[in-house]
DNA sequence: TAATTACCTAGTGATTTGGTTGGAAATAGA
DNA sequence: TCTATTTCCAACCAAATCACTAGGTAATTA
C-alpha cells in the first residue's frame, strides 16, 4: 500500500467534489482555489479518477466534475488506489528463491497487514467522512467508521 | 501519515528482528540477506529506529541488532514514524487565510482520517505480528489486532 | 463565433528512494 | 596486542516521484 501527499491531494479533492457537488457540477478550477492545489496537477490526478469512474466531467460552459458514483460507493482506498498505482507487494513471486523461510515469513506478516490497512480503508466511504463532519457540526469525536477500538498506545 | 516502500522495509526488518532476535543479537547482514535489503540502506533505517529507541546496537563480532523494547511495545506506526518522518498534516496553520471554508473543512476531514489511520497502525504491535503468526501455522484467517470489521466494500 | 471547460502531452526543478563507497569506533577472540 | 567483525557515520549518486508549468486540442454553451 502507498500513502503519500499524491493521496492525501485525490481525498481531499474528492472531498472537496463531494462536499460541493450537490447542486452541480464542480470545476477544477474552483477545487484549485478552494484546496490550494495547482490546476494541472489536479487534471492530471482527476484523469486516473476518471479512468477508474471515480468522477465523471462534463465539458464547455456550465461544466466540470460529478462523482462518478455515489459518495457512499466511493471508499478512500479507491481514491488512493487509483492515483497512486496499487504498488504489489514483492510476496517473493510465489515460493521461489525465498531463502531460509525467515524471508518468506515477514513477507506473509506485511502482505496480511497490508491487507489489514487496505480493508480499513476500504471500509471508509466519502460518505461517512460527509456524515461524521454533518454531524460534528458543534458535537464532537463521532466515530469516524464502525471501526474504533483505538486506546492504549499513542505517538 | 505516509506509508511507502521505506516504512515497508522498515516494518519488514522489525519483523525479522522480532523473529529472529530470541537467542541473541541479529546483524544487518543477516538482515540484508534474509529479506533481500542491502546493507547499507538498512544502516540507514537502522540510525533512524536507533535514535527512537526502537533498537538497540552492539558492535564487535557477536555483535547486531536486539530491540530497543518488548515487541509488544512497539506498534507498526511507531516504525513508519520513526523511517517517514511523521509529515504533519497542513490544517491551514490553525485558522490563517482558509478561504470560503471549505478548505478547512475538508483538512479537518482529512486530519481525522489521517489521526484514524495512525490509531489504527498504532494498536497493531509487532508481537501482535509474531503472535498471530504462530497461531496461524496451519489454521486460518486468524484476526490480526482487536480491529476487525471488515465487510461491505472490496477493491 | 467566442468563451468556457475538460482533456491531453511534454517538460522541469526539487525531493525522495534505494544504493554505493569509504571510512571510523568499538569489541571479541587469537 | 593484533585482527576480524560489527555498528556507526558521512558523502555521494542514479533513478524515480512530486508538484507544477506550458501549450495545446476537443467539446459544449450562449
Amino acid at each position: 500500500m502507498r500513502l503519500s501527499t499524491k493521496g492525501r491531494y485525490a481525498v481531499t479533492a474528492m472531498l472537496d467534489l463531494a462536499l460541493n457537488g450537490k447542486t452541480g457540477p464542480v470545476t477544477l478550477a474552483e477545487i484549485s482555489e478552494n484546496q490550494g492545489i495547482s490546476l494541472s496537477y489536479l487534471e492530471q490526478l482527476f484523469a486516473a479518477l476518471r479512468s477508474k469512474d471515480l468522477v465523471r466531467g462534463v465539458r464547455g460552459p456550465g461544466g466540470g466534475y460529478y462523482l462518478g458514483k455515489s459518495s457512499d460507493e466511493i471508499s478512500i482506498a479507491n481514491i488512493i488506489c487509483a492515483v497512486d498505482e496499487w504498488v504489489e507487494f514483492t510476496r517473493c513471486g510465489g515460493r521461489q528463491n525465498c531463502s531460509g523461510g525467515a524471508r518468506c515469513l515477514t513477507h506473509t506478516l506485511w502482505d496480511d497487514l497490508s491487507a489489514e490497512i487496505f480493508n480499513f480503508l476500504a471500509d471508509i466511504s466519502l460518505g461517512d467522512l460527509v456524515r461524521r463532519n454533518l454531524a460534528n457540526r458543534n458535537g464532537r469525536d463521532t466515530s469516524l467508521s464502525a471501526v474504533s477500538t483505538s486506546s492504549s498506545q499513542a505517538a
